[in-house]
RNA sequence: GGCGUCGUAGAUCAAUCGGCAGAUCACCGGGCUUUCAAUCCGGAAGUUGCGGGUUCGAACCCCGUCGGCGUCACCA
């Protein structure tokens, strides 16, 4: 043994049997920023041992993701391109002989099992020493009888072959990793720091799974009695409601048909729903870890300077949307206007490109109007829908309360309102706004509220709306007035 | 059920030598404001799961107990 520090390699290593989850998100950024920090390397290899679930389509997603977040393998422009497992097996092979050789293995029904005759104990960099006595340990099949290698026989030759020191994973491994200690033993290999992290769960406590969605779109289906999407054939409409499965099609078919939003659970989720990459890996970091100080906002630089092990908990973490929520809406309110503009922009052309359509040049006055707003950049589409839909109804409290009340006082000020505005030699936000402002003292109104609120019953439906000069230039001069004369017509 | 592991405000976590239990989010009240936000000021929040023990002193060490989670596949 030498005296040099070794390289730190660790790695990413999902199964290509679905999008890439929240949960592995965070395991490949803690795996990355150790690596980061000890100048080493962040390998990625896909666990395709299960032939029947995986895909390249998943395979390609979840590389799609990782990118997104800025979490590049370094072995990601390889010449092989990334490793397969299905693609290796012959490494397996010669791993199995030698252990067969050695008296380590033997054959149960087309299947080969290891041999656990020894009590196992390894230290893990969080959950600290751990050891299980022989007779609390199973022999476990290493190669299945289509010949295909289990997880375990896999991981511990493509760990051990691609020279990973850092074994980093979710917890659901520790018990499994007495498995692994004795494979690595029984080949001769080192074994690699095994680094466990906790698991993220739901805020009632249950692990945060894919089923979180179907189980929310079949509980209001049910509730609410809605129709079986027209896309979804009937029969497996039923057994999705039946829970004979928990398909995501029918799921997300449910949502869309009904307006629901379904959990998010996988990274693409997030990103749909508009938080941004700093955010996501700035909470993500927090979960399980933390720099032992009251500091919660941070960049990736400041986790590649610190992160380690010894400060990752050890109980699971509920996810809690709130505080991402906060987190999100922190950093907006700290960006730049251009860059929220571009970045809001760039969201809106990806999702909401009838936005983009309608708002057309007033969008940097729309994202602004938003800024202080928004804890996603999926909110200004909802929170501004009137921008691109005419009220279709009026809220009964808002009408009462703004238009009606004191014998129609709210009535006639929009009709002086509409007067005005039709009069206005220029529409601009600060032209219109001082025309209105001028009206209300004119009018002898308490305030400005006097003019603002029964225009904004008018022109929303409802009483809330940014601030009343840009939203007008938004929406332009023509459906301004169109939008008024529909109020007064439909609430005399 | 066996084995393993974890329990600190509602939530995420601090308290790293056994020495005053803190931060943020959420929540509540108030100020500002044309609404909603944003922002400012203030507040509440804890038998450190529970019970015992050791100690001058316990969130921390020991024993027990309850609860959560993981695992016990020819899935990974």
């Amino acid at each position: 043994m030498s005296d040099q520090p070794q390289k730190v390699i660790t790695r990413f290593a999902p199964s290509p049997t679905g999008e890439l989850h929240i949960g592995g998100a965070r395991t490949a950024l803690f795996a990355w920023a150790y690596a980061r920090r000890h100048g080493g390397q962040f390998l990625l290899r896909f666990e395709d041992t299960d032939q029947k679930r995986s895909s390249k389509q998943a395979e390609q997603n979840i590389l799609r993701d990782l990118e997104w977040l800025g979490l590049r393998g370094d072995n990601h422009d390889a010449p092989g391109g990334i490793p397969r497992q299905s693609e290796r097996l012959d490494l397996y092979q010669a791993a199995l002989d030698r252990l067969k050789a050695v008296g380590h293995t033997y054959e149960d029904d087309g299947a080969v099992r290891f041999r656990m005759d020894r009590d196992i104990a390894f230290e893990d960099a969080v959950y600290g020493p751990i050891s299980v006595e022989a007779k609390d340990l199973e022999d476990f099949v290493i190669q299945k009888a289509d010949g295909f290698p289990t997880f375990h026989l896999a991981v511990v030759v493509d760990d051990a072959d691609m020279g990973v020191t850092h074994v980093i994973r979710g917890q659901e491994h520790l018990s499994n990793t007495t498995k692994h200690a004795a494979l690595y033993d029984a080949l001769g290999q080192p074994r690699p720091v095994w680094c466990h992290t906790p698991s993220i769960m739901n805020p009632d406590g249950s692990k945060m799974s894919k089923r979180d969605k179907a189980k929310l779109a079949r509980q209001s289906a049910q509730n609410g009695v809605w129709p079986a999407p027209s896309s979804i054939e009937p029969s497996r409409y039923q057994a999705f409601m039946d829970k004979g499965n928990d398909d995501l099609d029918i799921a997300t078919a449910i949502a869309e048909a009904n307006g629901l939003e379904l959990p998010e659970i996988y990274v693409d989720d997030f990103r749909r729903s508009g938080y941004t990459v700093p955010v996501l890996l700035n909470y993500l970091a927090l979960l399980g870890w933390n720099p032992g100080n009251d500091l919660e906002r941070f960049g990736l630089d400041y986790l590649c300077e610190y992160f380690d092990f010894d400060r990752i908990g050890k109980s699971n973490s509920k996810f809690d949307r709130d505080k991402l929520a906060a987190f999100s809406q922190d950093t907006f309110l700290q960006m730049p206007p251009e860059d929220w503009i571009s970045t809001l922009k760039a969201h809106f052309d990806e999702h909401f490109t009838n936005y983009v359509e309608k708002i057309g040049d007033g969008f940097g006055v729309f994202a602004m109007a938003y800024k202080e707003r928004s804890k996603t950049l999926s909110d200004p589409a909802e929170l501004g829908k009137f921008f691109v839909e005419a009220p279709t109804e009026y809220n009964p409290k808002a009408v009462k309360k703004n238009l009606t009340k004191n014998d129609g006082e709210g009535l006639t000020s929009l009709g002086k309102v509409r007067e005005t505005l039709a009069g206005l030699a220029e529409w601009k936000a600060e032209t219109i706004h001082a025309a209105l402002d001028a009206l209300w003292q004119t009018l002898e109104l308490k305030n400005m509220g006097g003019v603002a609120q029964p225009l904004r019953v008018a022109l929303t439906g409802n009483a809330v709306s940014p601030e009343i000069g840009p939203t007008l230039e938004i929406l332009d001069r023509g459906e301004t007035l169109r939008r008024i004369d529909a109020c007064l017509a439909a609430t005399h």
